[in-house]
DNA sequence: TAAAGTTACTAAATCGTTTATGTAAGCACC
DNA sequence: GGTGCTTACATAAACGATTTAGTAACTTTA
């Protein structure tokens, strides 16, 4: 029942030659390796004939390379890590190659582990969204050869490849769009993450209130998903203390969707009646009422420009040259929410 | 700077003794194999001193087996499949075991190329959320040994390991409580998916209605997601040719979504003032308001059900036994949307 | 005390590839 | 006609583990 597949030794014997003459064929090298048209033929069909399938296994061990890159994210079930992942996903099996997922849970230790294994597995790439506290491991991935790129995070003090979102220019836009809209008070509500994006954003927002002319409102809530009640606290306080905001422009997807819920909890009107944009776009938006506006990520072309810098690097075999950094832009999807006409102010 | 790992070999050459003294060691095989006490002690503690890490593609091709499993869903970045995914990659850890995720987009040719190229890589385990059409492809590695449980659906005519939802059971639960909150006039509002889990939430609500002596509405939406429009009038004509609907039932979450926005736009009341609850749960449904009730997967038990028979299947080594069709029961999350008192009507 | 068994190891085959090296035959060249 | 260069293949050594089949040295048994 359990019938072994047709080694190349196998392949060999039966059309009497050599397992060299096999592989060069199957691996196309046939005529670089002066092997007559007739025989490559020859060999050809019988390989299509029996539909042979190398094992990857031995190859890998042989060649050293996996064909597998890992993509290690916060949380593989995120729906902006996992649609990124989804285009990286169908590059890669167009070059033959394979994804691993894999959840770091932003947290160090667990991706210090992680990349350890991985390494035992020869896999040929990383693309990490780094937690804090790796910079050391991710170093060492780099001067090992593997080919490594950041992705959503940067690494303070560490060059290496990266693919970015373009955070400041993104919240500068953001912050303008409800300017035009009409809007004078906007909040900014961040979480309390020490992470470049975050400051971006930040100083994004800050730079163009202050430019206008606007005053600043910036709330900023704990990261901890567990301090949810806190978080709903916190924003009922501010919103209380000013009353005076006709907008709310929240830092990132997960915040704008539960601090939706609790905007929607001090009054069932406040939603309609503010201006809200969010910075991350989600399917979800669609779907709310009003529907709410954001300023998506270029997830498309994150995954491509990730893969293009990933198979860059995989040809250079691990020669070290300049790292590149990709700060891409995002779009604003301009949705009900954040129309000054749509409100019923 | 690229400094080669140890080998098994090195470290025997170090240690003066033979590779296989090491690699029993190694694999916990000391005492069985009559390793003295003090060699073992020696051989571990400069395993431990270097830190060694055996190299995952040699025991491979050398056992026949890679420690990965692979799973393969509909769509990687389904909100539901991330989430079992999640389970089955934490669970996968914890035994030493890796987990590729890959999309069928529900497309068999797609799929059977997948299953093709992992049995290349010797993967150790197949869990499938199978496409119509890959019968034979998945009776052929059953066949062949290879572990293989279905989940969310079955594949009609083929006895193998499968974890199902109780379909159901939970339309029959979800329907009974609509009616017990009050609600009389209920459609039902599916997917034109010739699939079991669909066909069974159909009779379920389909029998309760009837026992309760109630009438059946009904709306089937096609399948694909690219006739959204289409679906959006038909759910208008249908809710207009039954104004006396007090309640609708999504068989799926992601109608729930789209349908909730359709119903949002004929009427930006109807939401609140109808009573709508949805097969499958999503975070989205938290933060909607009103929060949508829904009729949840139990996804952390469909994980560790995956998994143990998945480890079940790998200790027998492809020895036939029975195959096991786990059904499990969901549980209703009772939201605002599905109360009579909460609407306004 | 010779045969048999046990202890504590080692040598070498093996998994299925890739690839450096080897080699025989044919041809050219001065 | 010896040397060197192609052509067209084959041999065999890796890759790094696991595992079968030894084998010395001791111990037990009859």
């Amino acid at each position: 029942m359990k019938k072994k597949r047709p080694s190349l030794r196998d392949i060999a014997e039966v059309l009497n030659v050599s397992t060299t003459t096999v592989s060069f064929v199957l691996n196309g090298k046939g005529e670089e390796k002066k092997i007559s048209k007739q025989l490559i033929e020859r060999v050809e069909n019988y390989l299509k004939e029996i539909d042979y399938k190398p094992n990857l296994i031995a190859r890998s061990l042989r060649t050293g390379n996996s064909h597998i890159i890992v993509f290690m994210v916060e949380d593989v079930s995120n729906h902006f890590f996992s649609k990124v992942g989804r285009v990286i996903e169908d590059i890669s099996y167009k070059h033959d190659y394979r994804v691993l997922f894999c959840s770091t849970e932003n947290d160090a230790k667990r991706t210090r582990e992680h990349i350890e294994i991985f390494k035992e597995r020869q896999v040929d790439g990383f693309i990490i969204v780094p937690p804090p506290g790796i910079k050391e491991e991710v170093e060492d991935l780099k001067n090992n050869g593997l080919p490594v790129v950041l992705f959503d995070r940067k690494i303070e003090g560490l060059d290496i490849d990266s693919v970015l979102l373009n955070n400041y220019e993104g919240a500068r836009q953001t912050t303008q769009h409800l300017i035009d809209q009409g809007f004078k008070k906007i909040a900014f509500i961040t979480i309390d993450l020490d992470q470049n994006q975050m400051h971006d954003r930040l100083k994004g927002y800050r730079q163009t209130v202050k430019e206008e002319g606007l005053e600043e409102y910036i709330l900023t809530l704990p990261y901890d998903t567990d301090r949810v009640a806190e978080s709903r606290k916190k924003i009922k306080d501010f919103m209380a203390a000013h009353p005076e905001l006709d907008s709310v422009f929240f830092a990132t997807n997960y915040l704008s969707q539960s601090g939706l819920k609790t905007l929607h909890q001090i009054d069932s009107n406040l939603v309609s009646n503010l201006g809200i944009i969010s910075f991350d776009d989600s399917y979800f938006f669609e779907m709310y009422a009003p529907t709410i506006s954001a300023y998506a990520q270029p997830i498309e072309l994150m995954g491509r420009e990730l893969m293009r810098i990933m198979f860059d690097r995989i040809k250079q075999k691990g020669e070290a040259s300049k790292h590149q950094e990709v700060r891409l832009d995002g779009e604003l999807k301009i949705r009900e929410s954040s129309l000054k006409k749509y409100t019923r102010l």
